[in-house]
DNA sequence: AGCACGCCGACT
DNA sequence: GTCGGCGTGCTC
């Protein structure tokens, strides 16, 4: 019998995929390949979805199936590649396949008429030819001011689309860093590991570069000269390789992308991420699928993108936590760019200045092969001293010690800039009645309501609960409410007061509310119009400020006694990230480096003493060898069984019962208990834990697991999470 | 998840 | 007499 069904792939949380009947709209119609898109009725309405399969029987009722209703021929299918790739995050989080493939498209393409996707692909057919017209008569004039005392090319030579901008020249181990990127044969896994300002940015540039020019001598050998018989004038041809270049927030990495721009200024290089425009986003998707684009620089979800010639992938900031989705699909970005590197045997390069634990300790054991970069790469440039400040002994007034205060008016005097780091926004984190004891508890939250002082609100960080500041205590009535603790708001006040003529700007979520307003913030600080810089994590990440030479880490110590056993791992990046910003451009005007000063109660910790020896290496041996004692990860796998319900007990009573259900060697399943924040917004959450040292056995378990789970009736709405990183 | 159907309370 | 609350059930 004839193949007539598909198995169609849809946006639903059921675990299944659909069957569906094709008709040929004319006898030349083909059938729908395996990964096209086609429009299908479901239920009362209708859905984009991916063809997964093709069949000729069905186990169900002939008259329950239904008819396809649109092919999307003028969009080539996804490739096999591809498929498989979502195929694999569908079986390793546990969720349908549809969930994986269909969020992951831009609406442009998910959308029930072609319109947008039509006006998407015509603008790629003409947009690119007009773009790369113009960097050919740029590049002819280039070519003109060199060549007068080059060789005079022939005048019929096209000029070489992968001319490159001026390329710096590299150091001995950045030099060993790209010839080990570039000379990989099929899979190889490369931790990148130099600190801030070794100069990892210039590697993945000069890799890329490598790879692409390898890639074009192959696909044309014939010296650079176009393949005119084939071409359509009308749609540009195919990138030779695809580079996928993943950070973790694109918005606080504008110098990168201009990096990259400026060094290939005759590729296609397109942007992936939530921030860009429906169109755009389509537009540059598309760029990709078609094979147009030579380089995607993207966040996280650029991950799921269709990239058909793809020949390398880098993730900058490997260990930054962005790169792992909380919500719906909760897949890790870096673990999937390593699947699929695999899958497509190329190199895949992790970047960072201080690894996630997991990658090194592949690295350690040897399956990830490290390149090291020990120097600053910027001659003058060499690290920041890190002091740190202990406040049992210099009592700090306002959140500020005197040795702190006594810094930051040194840079003042000498014009340099100052960053003091805190990361806690708002202007206090609780509002408190000294005669009463009431405190600003969040009434849907376990929560308290932080003090927002400029706009005169209370504001619940979890559930945005907002309330007017109380003139008096709700209790008893007192008029004199004390606001405890500090945020950037209070400490820019502080500073404010202590230098009534210093420039104070503040950056934080709050201060960057509006669209575009954090880049103007940043171009403000990069103008030199800022004197003393107060922020969150925000501005720990990316930018280079030539005059800061200060930074100031105001109170880090709650990160040291967390339950989360993560929160060191993450502070010591963190504190390493945001010390990388003091001195990146050189010496001071005293001709010290740049200075780091840490406040704290605990000076002693050995955290903060490989922070000041800048001993990335000894921090995480000490750490891996905790986590093997500990069986934590990356010595064990986990999976998160969490449910909430309006009644606590509900919630646990599912989770219960999920413990009860199964039982199988080698897997730990933990008492449930509730969350650490155990009420959000009038939710009560509880988790359990499962455990195995056996990633397949775990895999294996969760499979049958989740059947069975599905079976179970409650009220509770539940989800799992493999590989969580917030317990 | 959507989006139906379905069966009980307060409104014009 | 209708609008609408969200419980239950289905989607090829």
């Amino acid at each position: 019998m004839e193949q007539r069904l598909l198995k169609v792939a849809l946006d639903t949380p059921l675990h299944t995929v659909f069957d569906y009947r094709w008709q040929p709209a004319t006898p030349e119609e083909p059938m729908p390949a395996i990964g096209q898109l086609v429009v299908v009725p479901f239920g009362r309405r209708e859905a984009v979805g991916v063809v997964v399969g093709h069949a000729d029987q069905t186990d169900l009722q002939a008259d329950k199936i239904k008819d396809v209703i649109a092919v999307r021929h003028q969009l080539p299918p996804m490739s096999a590649h591809w498929l498989a790739l979502c195929g694999f995050a569908a079986d390793y989080y546990q969720r349908p396949l549809g969930e994986v493939m269909l969020p992951g498209l831009p609406k442009n393409l998910r959308a029930l008429t072609t319109v947008a996707l039509d006006k998407a692909l015509k603008a790629l057919g003409r947009l690119v030819a007009p773009k790369k017209t113009k960097a050919r008569r740029k590049t002819r004039a280039d070519t003109e001011a060199i060549t007068v005392e080059a060789v005079e090319p022939g005048p019929q030579a096209a000029p070489d689309p992968l001319q490159l901008g001026e390329a710096p020249p590299l150091n001995p181990a950045q030099q060993q860093a790209v010839d080990a990127i570039a000379g990989a044969r099929g899979f190889a896994p490369l931790l990148l590991y130099g600190v801030t300002g070794s100069g990892k940015t210039e590697v993945y540039l000069q890799a890329a570069a490598a790879i692409l020019r390898r890639a074009a001598e192959e696909v044309a050998p014939g010296n650079g000269e176009e393949q005119t018989d084939t071409a359509d004038p009308g749609q540009p041809a195919p990138a030779p390789a695809q580079i996928l270049v993943l950070v973790p927030e694109i918005n606080l990495t504008p110098q990168l992308e201009g990096n990259i721009r400026a060094r290939f200024p005759h590729l296609n290089v397109v942007a992936l991420h939530s921030g860009l425009a429906e169109g755009e986003r389509a537009r540059n998707w598309l760029a990709a699928h078609l094979g147009q684009a030579h380089i995607v620089l993207g966040t996280r979800l650029a991950i799921l993108s269709s990239l058909p010639s793809l020949k390398l992938i880098v993730i900058d900031e490997e260990h930054d936590p962005s790169y792992k989705q909380q919500e719906g699909l909760r897949y890790s970005a870096r673990d999937l760019a390593v699947w699929r590197a695999h899958q497509l045997g190329i190199p895949v390069v992790l970047g960072s200045a201080t690894p996630s634990l997991e990658t090194w300790h592949h690295a350690q054991a040897g399956r990830y092969r490290r390149l090291e970069l020990r120097q600053r790469a910027a001659q003058q440039a060499v690290l920041p001293t890190v002091k740190v400040i202990d406040m049992e002994r210099d009592k700090p007034v306002d959140g500020l010690t005197a040795g702190l205060i006594a810094a930051v008016r040194k840079r003042l005097e000498q014009g340099e800039q100052s960053l003091l780091f805190l990361n806690r926004r708002g202007y206090a984190p609780v509002l408190a009645c000294d005669a009463c004891g009431w405190i600003s508890n969040c009434m849907r939250c376990d929560a308290f309501m932080v003090v927002h002082r400029p706009e005169r609100r209370l504001r619940c960080h979890h559930c945005s609960l907002e309330l007017a500041i109380p003139r008096a205590c709700p209790t008893c009535g007192n008029v004199d409410l004390q606001p405890l603790g500090r945020g950037t708001q209070r400490v820019e006040e502080g500073l404010q007061a202590i230098f009534p003529g210093a420039r104070v700007l503040r950056i934080d979520a709050d201060s960057t509310r509006l669209k575009g307003s954090a880049q103007s913030a940043f171009d403000s600080v990069h103008r030199g119009e800022v004197d003393i810089l107060v922020g969150t994590q925000m501005v720990a990440k990316g930018h280079d400020f030539k005059k800061l030479t200060l930074v100031g880490v105001l109170n880090p110590d709650t990160a040291l006694f967390s339950h989360d056993y993560r929160a060191s791992e993450r502070l010591f990046a963190q504190l390493m990230q945001v010390a990388g910003r003091a001195g990146r451009a050189g010496l001071s005007a005293d001709g010290s480096s740049g200075e780091v000063l840490i406040q704290t109660r605990y000076p002693h910790h050995p955290l903060y003493q490989a922070v000041m020896r800048h001993d990335y290496d000894g921090f995480a041996g000490d750490l891996l060898e905790e986590r093997r004692q500990a069986h934590f990860p990356p010595f064990m796998y986990q999976a998160l069984l969490r449910a909430e319900a309006r009644e606590l007990d509900t919630a646990l009573g599912f989770l219960k019962e999920a413990a009860a259900l199964l039982d199988a060697p080698a897997i730990t399943i933990n008492e449930p208990i509730p969350m650490t924040l155990m009420r959000v917004a009038n939710v009560e959450r509880a988790q359990l834990l499962i455990e195995c040292p056996s990633r397949p056995a775990l895999q294996g378990f969760l499979k049958h697991w989740l059947a069975e789970l599905r079976q179970l009736k409650t009220r509770a709405r539940w989800s799992l999470e493999v590989d969580p990183v917030d317990i």
